[in-house]
DNA sequence: TGAATAGGGTTGCTTTACGAAACCAAATTA
DNA sequence: TAATTTGGTTTCGTAAAGCAACCCTATTCA
């Protein structure tokens, strides 16, 4: 592919697809969300190849988003588990699964169904809102000109 | 690379990194959000390939993120717009966006400034939220055992 | 009328992502 | 002590993804 790499991109969102903008590795994270922890779990889980989801685990902790431990009683035995970092992405987790659920619902599956711990009650749409908490669109917001993507050199 | 489809997957976060999860679809989102709109502006903002960009906003437009507009006084001239499927990719991209400026801060870059158009007020961190407004970690919700994605037949 | 620009399409080549399968060390079971 | 399981790593062949460069048409500008 000799794809382009984001690591020096001036763009943030650039950088963050670098780390986690691959078909699994934020399948990995979602699934390391729901509790996840070993390897073959995962493998099994995901049905993903052992190579590849031993590259993207090494990927992931690498980057720090998720951390291996070794939790052996005896000898070694591996858990990955999410970061500060990582458990950070929660937002843009549900988001995905949200625009995912609204526009590409599966006749079979049921939507994401989370709930908030405390209450039972399900967990509204994630916005984008402003100071006072009013949900803000695209149209609502603007972008000084300073900090916009492609400004001056280096885009992307 | 033979990859794995995951149009038919039960996972409907499978199914949208399906559409905007490659490393330049959802870039091309960002930047038609903060107006780009014809061919030779993403191509010079993203620094991306020809072929690349056609396929990209081919696809795109195939999955209704976008839509093509023939804007063309006298012959054709091309607009790639969002459509609302595609504004409603919003809080994701501003949640990756956020997390990039938090965890992987450039240098030289300053973080994302979005201000609320009728207020000029900066937009708070994207969250998950209960339905009260409060705040919500991974670890403060829980999801019904129906609902998750490794649920029985057909994982991923 | 010529040159430049917009919006692509096509070809060729390199690099990478991917899955399958073999391999391997440590621990457990028989 | 031999066989099996767990938890990976390595090797390999293939199919894409990617970029560069050239081509092509239509329009606009000089």
């Amino acid at each position: 592919m000799a794809r382009k790499r984001f690591d020096d991109s001036n763009c943030s969102v650039a950088r963050a697809l670098n780390e986690v903008g691959d078909w699994w590795s934020l399948l990995i994270v979602l699934h390391a969300m729901y509790g996840t922890r070993r390897f073959v779990d995962f493998q099994q889980e995901l049905g993903i190849a052992k190579n590849i989801l031993c590259d993207r685990l090494a990927r992931l902790v690498d980057n720090q988003v998720l951390s291996k431990v070794d939790v052996g009683e005896h000898g070694s035995r591996f858990e990955y588990r999410l970061t500060e970092k990582g458990r950070d992405l929660f937002p843009v987790v549900v988001a995905l699964r949200q625009w995912g659920d609204k526009w590409n619902p599966a006749p079979d599956e049921v939507p994401l169904d989370l709930r908030d711990r405390a209450t039972g009650q399900p967990i509204p749409p994630v916005e984008v809102q402003n100071a006072d908490g009013k949900p803000l669109s695209v149209r609502d917001v603007f972008v000084p000109e300073a900090s916009r993507p492609g400004h001056k050199k280096n885009s992307a």
